[in-house]
DNA sequence: TCCATATTTCTAGAATACTCGAATTAAAGG
DNA sequence: CCTTTAATTCGAGTATTCTAGAAATATGGA
């Protein structure tokens, strides 16, 4: 996975809607929800629910399709693993990897 | 771990200035590295760098300390890992559940 | 066809974020 | 005290994001 796709799925889920219409959709499970369930469940404006809908899909973690008059969304599991694995393989250092030096203060005239 | 330090650790990482940032101190280790070292590194203009630095540090993914002159960096690896936690509890479900008897006319990518 | 429902697009204002030059603080050492 | 180095804060300009009302689009049904 590129920094530039982890950045984009970080920012669809770095705002509080989006964050809770993904965690809606995760909870819903591979059947997904309508928009007008998910704008119950979230209580937003339409306007405003489309609006963070189209970023959660332009960042690949939100899929869409019509069905009759609802259009029915679905978390995209496999791009969340990508960015946890994006996440665990770039920003972590091993696994529990304890801070060994302590803080600062106590290197002193040491490296220059 | 609440979703508002969810939501404001992704938004630190959501940044590619930010990301690079992170990404460099988990690389440095343990020993963190200085301002200006990461400045090197990312090439920013110290202003822009300082902005990026506190909002990391305001998400509570990087520690620092003033060493002498300079002033030391750390990546706080327990951060990222309750981050990581978070997404891993409440973002995801099991692992590749492609379970039809979906509604929705259209088949996913899992040819039967 | 006309109507109701479901959702999006348009639009614009408000809020937030980003960048960076210049001035400022902080520490170490003449 | 003065200078140099390291980094921050201030301030202002630019850009992006968020919100939501109103109008538009899409679908199914009477």
């Amino acid at each position: 996975m590129e920094m530039n796709s982890a950045v984009a799925r970080l920012a669809a889920l770095a705002q509080p809607l989006r964050l809770s219409v993904f965690r809606y959709l995760v909870e819903a499970g591979p059947g997904g929800a309508s928009v007008g369930e998910i704008r119950e469940a979230v209580a937003a404006a339409p306007a405003t629910l489309s609006f963070h809908l189209k970023e959660l899909q332009a960042a690949g973690l939100v899929d869409t399709c019509r069905e009759g008059r609802r259009i029915r969304c679905r978390a995209r599991y496999q791009a969340m693993n990508e960015l946890i694995g994006y996440l665990t393989e770039n920003c972590c250092r091993g696994e529990g990897a304890a801070a060994p030096g302590g803080e600062c203060a106590i290197t002193e005239g040491e490296a220059s």
